[in-house]
RNA sequence: GCGGGCGUGGCGGAAUUGGUAGACGCAAGGGACUUAAAAUCCCUCGAUCUUUGAUCGUACGGGUUCGAUUCCCGUCGCCCGCACCA
């Protein structure tokens, strides 16, 4: 009997239909089952979707089918990231509305994924730049300005010249603008920010309860909260300007207090700026500070700079003692208070800078194995050491860097002359965007009554749509009539604030919405966002590392906000796990003209070595390296090309297959042909036993060997899954079928199937159900199924079955692997142990020695020493 | 510079976390079926040697252990994050 080869085009669409005529994935809060809530980020709708999109959302969709498959009830819905620059940019360069523009390539977009057959809730469905999703954003912001979580002050920020807007520090990459990539300038303006430093220990304490998020990720965290304890005290000034008779300062080495011989200021200090006010010398020096660049390389290529105020300070533990006060170049005016007190002996820095304006080094402690004093090179043991203090308020004391802190520490702070403090890197999270396509800001500027912000009833605040983008800067801002409104303290004329929100702020609660994005009145509904009825923490959360920081960082902030402003009744994180999924990449080539796509050229390979030409005209191609997927290397491969030539199905296989999901996958043709081979062989051997497999009984012990690799190929699958251990699971489905291939074929020649036999296709096609989806329903059709598989339980395996009756053991002989021992796994210590020493090839390898060891580990191994 | 991670066949990767190294897949080679091809099926596939077997082998060098890819110390190489953070 002929097979037809499974067509997906015919059967994938056939299935997706049926699954939305079904409503299988729409989720209903009510529903009393246990919730897991699995969610992927959300992409940005930039026009088609990417062979990254199609990893990421499999791993969910497995994760999700699989979850509801064992009993839950799933939620799992998807959005749309939807403000951002590149609508702004096809605006201005293709004279396309910002708004048509991001709707029609969601689109399309959708219409591509739908073709994955992905188990969304699509009913759920928004995007960020919906008003009915802002309008929501907006009032989170007014409340959280009324918690004290907003704070609209002036500052010194980056601002990029090419976008024409300022940036978060985050946004700053080696001082260019992540977007842009243009220089980046310090202006001072007056913008909005959040106050996350406001929580910056929760923030970091937190990380501490995220048993299910990566090491790196937390770790990376943490070093961007970046506490450090020190001791804060006071400089006296002598000779300063009026109103500076103390000059606060921060140290993370309070035991090299009576090591100092300069104090600095930051270039960007109050002093220095007073002081600029009188002394041109110290206006030029500042200039010539603010000229160094911020650049990796400038940064490490600087050399020391500093101004010699003339102004002393005295210090803290005794005023006799004065200190000369420089401007320079390497203090930062926004860590700590912007002033530093130099150690030279104790941190490179500043003993570059002593050496290179002949200040003192006075060494605070030495090695306990030398006496000698610092050279070039600062002497920065780990704090753990153990060191010899010489310059230290009494008697030289061997003690480790760590307890003489503490003690210098409690010594200030019981003499008066400073406090402990803890200080952190974070900084505030600057959002005011002189774009239009965000969330406007909903507050309104008063000459009267200052900032306002809009009254509830008159949200949302909505972008116009009549915009132009013919010039340079901010739309909203040149729009003719938008921003002007009255007071809705006063009612006199005002402007409404023009910036919009940073692109983060939307995906920082969207995950929240997703639990009702129905609510009309208020951003979520507090009996389904979280608690015992409701929705969150995201069970899984599965996205890009790129995130680690930034938007990772900002939810974190926003839970607990919104749980401050009452949006959220207990949830204390809002990814209860997190997974990073690594990248897709793939081989690059370069023709006679430059890269060539993987679409234009011919790979032969003979004895191992591969060589490629050029489809067209058959000239070489060199093969280059595997990189990340990229328009710019042309190494990319279209979904939508994959999909029409394999099916989804085969795409989502590969997308699992062999690569760890947290490292890169490799794509390649041949692996999307052995993928699409597998899925062929699946559906023949199913198809030609289909009619043995539909009279035979569902479930039986008849056939030993096929209902042991059944129930483990089970359990293993099921863990692995739960494990996200995508590829290990493959590779276990793999082996059930080739074990299963055999009888298969002989139930398809004799027209009967064993009941161990059936029952193993049964798990088969249950398991392949959340990688496969389509290729499932089809297989479980043939072989009589009624009900969708993908609405039917996840099987359960008989523990039984996973325990042999026999155990065979290696056996090694000094370490080293002799040969099997099969015997009976219910053999005690002594059996095994006299069953070893009688085996020949044991004897032969004693060489008629005593053995004087043997080590038994039951199921194991037996290691006999001899 | 600081912090973190990784290093296993030609390739992607397994190895029950101290117990048979190389599962599974790819690539390659050989064979069967076929007029032929495709498809399919079968076999080989870490290295070396004196090849019914043995020795070596998880970046390199040591160590702990009956036993190490796994733990410890050192070296080399690669990757990632942060970076004048006091």
């Amino acid at each position: 009997m002929a097979i037809e080869r499974y067509n997906p085009r015919v059967a994938e669409p056939k299935w997706r239909d049926a699954w939305d005529a079904a409503k299988l994935f729409q989720t209903d809060n009510s529903d009393p089952r246990p919730k897991y809530y699995v969610l992927e980020m959300f992409p940005y709708p930039s026009g088609r979707i990417h062979m990254g999109h199609v990893r990421n959302y499999t791993l969910g969709d497995v994760l999700a089918r699989y979850k509801r498959s064992t009993g839950f009830n799933v939620l799992h819905p998807f959005g749309w990231d939807a403000f951002g620059l590149p609508a702004e940019n096809a605006a201005r360069d293709k004279n396309v509305n910002p708004r048509e523009w991001t709707y029609s390539n969601i689109e399309t977009m959708k219409g591509q994924l739908k073709t994955l057959g992905f188990s969304w809730d699509w009913t759920r469905e928004f995007a960020s730049c919906d008003p009915s999703y802002y309008k929501h954003q907006q009032k989170l912001f007014l409340d959280f300005w009324q918690h004290g979580l907003v704070e609209r002050r002036a500052a010194k920020v980056n601002w990029d010249p090419v976008d024409m807007t300022v940036l978060a520090n985050e946004q700053v990459i080696d001082g260019k603008g992540w977007r842009s990539g243009a220089l980046v300038e310090q202006r001072d303006l007056t913008q909005w920010f959040f106050k996350i430093t406001s929580m910056s220990q929760e923030l970091l304490d937190g990380l501490d309860t995220l048993e299910r998020w990566p090491d790196k990720v937390k770790l990376m965290q943490s070093n961007w909260i970046g506490r450090s304890d020190g001791l804060a005290f006071e400089f006296g000034l002598v000779g300063a300007p009026a109103g500076f008779e103390k000059l606060p300062v921060f140290t993370t080495r309070a035991d090299t207090m009576y090591g100092p011989t300069f104090a600095a200021i930051s270039p960007d200090h109050p002093l220095a700026t007073e002081l600029a006010k009188k002394n041109p010398e110290v206006v030029a020096f500042i200039e010539k500070c603010h000229q160094l660049g911020t650049s990796l390389a400038e940064i490490e290529t600087a050399e020391k700079m500093g101004f010699d105020t003339g102004i002393k300070v005295t210090h803290p533990a005794d005023p006799t003692w004065t200190l000369p006060l420089f401007i320079a170049n390497f203090v930062l005016m926004d860590y700590g208070t912007g002033a530093i007190i130099g150690c030279p002996a104790h941190d490179q820095r500043d003993l570059d800078f002593a050496r290179k304006y002949d200040l003192p080094v006075i060494d605070v402690f030495k090695p306990l194995d030398s006496d000698a004093s610092v050279g070039d090179v600062a002497f920065v043991p780990p704090k753990t050491e153990t060191v010899r203090y010489v310059q230290w308020g009494g008697e030289p004391t061997v003690q480790t860097c760590q307890e003489a802190m503490e003690r210098s520490l409690a010594l200030f702070e019981e003499a008066g002359w400073g406090q402990r403090k803890v200080q952190y890197r974070l900084r505030d999270w600057l959002i005011s965007r002189q774009r239009y396509w965000g969330c406007p800001i909903p507050v309104i500027h008063c000459d009267a009554c200052g900032a306002v912000p809009v009254p509830a009833d008159q949200l949302p605040v909505e972008l116009p749509a009549d915009v132009t983008f013919d010039r340079p800067g901010n739309p909203l801002d040149h729009h003719p009539t938008w921003k002007h409104t009255a007071c809705p303290k006063c009612g006199r004329q005002a402007r409404r604030d023009t910036d919009t929100m940073d692109t983060f702020v939307d995906s920082s609660w969207y995950f929240a919405r997703f639990t009702d994005p129905w609510n009309a009145s208020e951003p979520t509904t507090l009996s389904v966002v979280d608690g015992s009825t409701g929705w969150l923490p995201v069970a899984q959360y599965i996205g890009g590392i790129e995130h680690a920081i930034l938007h990772l960082l900002y939810s974190r902030f926003f839970v607990r906000a919104m749980k401050k402003t009452g949006h959220l009744n207990v949830v204390e994180e809002p990814f209860e796990g997190l997974f990073t999924q690594g990248m897709v990449v793939h081989e690059t080539y370069k023709g006679p003209d430059g890269w060539v796509t993987p679409a234009e050229i011919k790979i032969s390979d003979a004895d191992g070595k591969r060589t490629a030409s050029l489809l067209a005209d058959g000239s070489p191609v060199e093969i280059g390296g595997i990189e990340k997927m990229s328009k710019s290397k042309k190494n990319v491969v279209d979904p939508d090309d994959i999909i029409e030539t394999y099916g989804a199905d085969t795409a989502r296989w590969f997308m699992l297959s062999d690569s760890p999901p947290e490292r890169d996958v490799i794509w390649t043709e041949a692996g999307a042909d052995a993928a699409h081979r597998f899925l062929q062989r699946i559906w023949r051997l199913v198809a030609e036993a289909a009619d043995a497999l539909r009279s035979a009984e569902g479930k039986g012990a008849d056939d030993e060997a096929i209902a042991k690799a059944a129930h483990r190929a089970l359990k293993s699958v099921g863990e692995d899954i739960e494990k996200l251990a995508f590829n290990k699971a493959v590779a276990r489905l793999y082996e059930l079928v080739n074990v299963l291939a055999a009888p298969l074929g002989t139930a398809a020649e004799t027209g009967k199937a064993s009941a161990a036999l059936r029952e193993a296709v049964d798990f088969l096609i249950a398991m392949v159900a959340p990688m496969m989806p389509h290729l499932a329903e089809e297989c479980w059709a043939a072989i009589g199924g009624t009900e969708m598989i993908a609405a039917r339980p996840w099987p359960q395996y008989d523990p039984a079955w996973l325990v042999d009756n026999d155990v065979t053991l290696p056996i090694q002989v000094n370490g080293k692997k002799r040969g099997d021992l099969t015997i009976s796994r219910d053999a005690d210590q002594s059996a095994v142990e006299a069953a070893t020493l009688a085996l020949d090839f044991v004897q032969k390898a004693l060489e008629g020695r005593q053995p004087k060891k043997v080590i038994v580990v039951p199921q194991r191994i037996v290691n006999v020493v001899g």
